[in-house]
DNA sequence: TAGATAATTAGATATTTTTCTAAATATTGC
DNA sequence: GCAATATTTAGAAAAATATCTAATTATCTA
């Protein structure tokens, strides 16, 4: 997982609101605007920055181009947290 | 828990080490600086930072300032992450 | 193929964040 | 109280980010 992509892409609160709208499953890109105050071309920025974290996939379909979640970076991002803070059993965290 | 504050304390790469040399337990802002190539006052400011999120806690020791991790809202954000992402029993996520 | 629609890319500007130096505050020990 | 040490605060400069308008690319349909 690229840590800083990840947390970095997380840090916007417009690419939050993105990532759940997805929660209910892939919309395209028109769909998720929809519900932002914000141009085409600045929400495509933050596609951009979550498709680099591959916290979403795309895939074209004709004219739209669909976006869903990869959950299994949400997974791995909150396994890396849970390795972050000290536990029972784990005190340094892991390599 | 500050959700904004939280994620943008966590975008920072010198923010997530300084968590990181925490997790030893508590240090004083001396001791967590001299890993760092950095000048105290940059440092404090991310302090100041990881404060705001509430994911360090202070006491001062005489001259000293110790910190430690706060590691609920470690857990509280692991947590959100979790409901983030759709998963059996949690396709909407909780309100 | 031309026009319409969906989305991205390019380039510019505004805002936010990181970092620095210098000055200020708090505490210790003589 | 004064000098030394630890840390923070203030203010400025540099770097990164978010946003916009305009132009471009891709696809569909008539």
């Amino acid at each position: 997982m690229k840590q800083q992509e990840v947390f970095k892409a997380m840090a916007d609160p417009t690419r939050r609101a993105i990532l759940k709208r997805l929660q209910g499953g892939a919309l395209t890109a028109g769909e998720i605007g929809a519900a932002f105050d914000i141009t085409p071309a600045s929400l495509s920025h933050h596609f951009a920055v979550l498709k680099q974290a591959d916290l979403v996939r795309t895939e074209r379909r004709g004219q739209f181009i669909v976006y869903s979640l990869n959950s299994t970076v949400f997974e791995d991002l909150a396994r890396m947290l849970m390795d972050l803070f000290p536990s029972k059993g784990n005190v340094g965290g892991k390599k």
